[in-house]
RNA sequence: GGUCUCUUGGCCGAGUGGCUAGGCAGUGGUCUGCAAAACCAUGUACGGCGGUUCGAAUCCGCCAGAGACCUCCA
């Protein structure tokens, strides 16, 4: 059976089979963050649903060079507006350097990256660090003449580019709607038309980041850092293009017409986008004020949040929903997620020691097949996890013999999940380590625990009874089992 | 205002023109001295009104509600 991998092109707006330009490798670019805040869930949802593909790529044998760009370029201006002379006079180290804003931000959002089991990308530039590119790049598009000089500022002129190119088709608009309905603006007066956007801009007395370049000092403009890296990166064509939706304009529909601009060809082949993270059915978002940080999720310190949630908890609940659809936040949804994904935690634990059969009673390669096959829809994650919670019941029937496994198929079944959970979802067992003292630790409750067993035996209620409340109201969970007992430190 | 999208059972969240998504909660059961945990089983659904169709929650139209983008944003 072929079972080709589909995924949904923002530009088509359909899904189609993905088919890189040069057979087995894949280049593919994606929006990282503006280094000007704290990372928040928001931030989590590109990174999740794009580390998902770049390592469902490599399980597809695929060699992936995978580009994330870090903003720290372009939004970033001195704190004291509306020109307060006060401010400015203090003394200049009371005001963090930019470079230190963007140090601040860039190191927390790696920090949670890690911690949600998001692998890095293959190469993570910065803007900052592509100033020459860049201004190659205004230049290009100067010579190909799209751009204008105004005052020090050069400017991508949408309407001429759009005689004889493509603008608006990502987004879906029309220059006629997109003339009728652009809002006045402050500053716009330096701009031929309304539709145009800067690509180097001149610096205002209060920027404090700033580039000499053959029209100004100034800084580039806010798209053309990805027009400038993935070219350098990926080549002048690449596979993929990733990013959150409210990023396609005039983001995406600007970058896509400056690459065309500055290289004569289309860039991208397939354009990706994710849906939104909603809180009370509204986006999520820092400019919105409604942004929770991921170390708030992490540690509970958050006025809506009732707990702490798992950096796990959060990887899973992302994925229990397609990355197309927005997914609202809520308290009792990551609640349901922490124990879904605490089950299916337990049965991998349960996995590592199945009982084998002659013969199976399962059909694990139904399984596999069907997992793989919802992944190669345009990544459906929530069926490939349902599917997976099937593969749950069967390990804990096998686990109560009320079904069979071969030897063969059970290492068969073990590897793909251990590949599958770990590798491509990228989920990882709860961190216990055990140094020594843990081990000694652990059998002293042990050593406890078998005590009671005694008591039990004897029929010594309240000794086993006592016991068991103790070490209850220690933090202990004590479980009875079949043949003895089991126990954790909540 | 313009463009576009969404509306699924107590909650979250898939999907499809006719065949149980899944998770959490609830309920019943197994296990247990009791309990907890765990495991097994299980119900309620597709915003409203029309239309197309043998059949629609799934396609079309209208209405209602929500949201996204149009400005920095993941």
């Amino acid at each position: 059976m072929e079972n080709q991998f589909v995924i949904y092109n923002t530009l088509t707006r359909k899904k189609e089979v993905f088919k890189p330009l040069i057979p087995g490798y894949v280049g593919m670019y994606v929006c990282g963050p503006t280094v000007y805040g704290n990372a928040h869930l928001g931030h989590a949802r590109p990174a999740i649903t794009f580390d998902l593909l770049f390592r469902y790529l490599k399980f597809l044998k695929y060699k992936v060079r995978y580009v994330r760009n870090i903003t720290d370029v372009g939004h970033l201006v001195a704190d004291a507006d509306e020109g307060e002379d006060k401010v400015a006079k203090k003394a200049k180290l009371e005001m963090l350097e930019p470079m230190e804003v963007v140090q601040m931000y860039t190191h927390d959002y790696h920090k949670n990256m890690d911690l949600l089991n998001v692998q890095p990308p293959s190469i993570e530039p910065r803007a900052s660090g592509h100033i020459i590119e860049q201004i190659e790049t205004v230049q290009k598009i100067l010579d190909s003449g799209y751009a204008y000089e105004s005052n020090g500022s050069i400017y991508f002129s949408v309407q001429k580019f759009a005689e004889n190119n493509e603008y608006g088709q990502l987004s879906g608009r029309k220059i006629e709607d997109l003339i009728s309905n652009t809002r006045e603006l402050d500053g716009q007066d330096e701009k031929n038309s309304p539709l145009d956007f800067a690509i180097w801009k001149k610096a205002q007395a209060e920027h404090i980041m700033r580039w000499p370049s053959p029209w100004s000092d100034g800084f580039p403009g806010w798209h053309l850092e990805c027009s400038a890296m993935s070219t350098k990166y990926l080549g002048k064509q690449f596979d993929i293009h990733g990013g959150g939706m409210d990023l396609t304009f005039p983001h995406h529909e600007a970058e896509m017409a400056q690459s065309k601009a500055a290289n004569g060809k289309p860039s991208v082949q397939y354009w990706m986008h994710n849906n939104m993270i909603t809180l009370d059915g509204q986006k999520m978002g820092k400019s919105l004020g409604n942004a929770i940080s991921l170390d708030q999720f992490f540690s509970g310190e958050h006025p809506l949040l009732e707990k702490a949630y798992s950096p796990m908890t959060i990887r899973f609940f992302m994925l229990q929903a397609h990355y197309r659809s927005t997914l609202d936040f809520s308290n009792s949804a990551l609640q349901a997620a922490e124990k879904g994904y605490a089950r299916l935690m337990k049965a991998m634990e349960t996995l590592e020691k199945l009982p084998v059969s002659e013969n199976s009673s399962v059909d694990i390669h139904a399984l596999q097949d069907k997992v793989l096959a919802a992944m190669n829809d345009d990544l459906n994650s929530p069926i490939a996890l349902a599917h997976l919670f099937d593969a749950v019941k069967m390990i804990n029937s096998i686990h109560d013999k009320t079904e069979t496994i071969s030897s063969k198929d059970y290492q068969y079944i073990k590897s793909f999940l251990h590949t599958f959970l770990y590798d491509v979802l990228g989920f990882q067992k709860s961190i216990g380590d055990a140094s020594s003292g843990q081990e000694v630790f652990n059998d002293v409750v042990d050593l406890l625990l078998n005590l009671r067993i005694e008591a039990k035996a004897n029929k010594d209620w309240a000794t086993a009874d006592k016991i068991r409340n103790e070490l209850t109201s220690l933090g202990f969970e004590i479980k009875d089992t079949k043949d003895g007992f089991e126990w954790e430190l909540k």
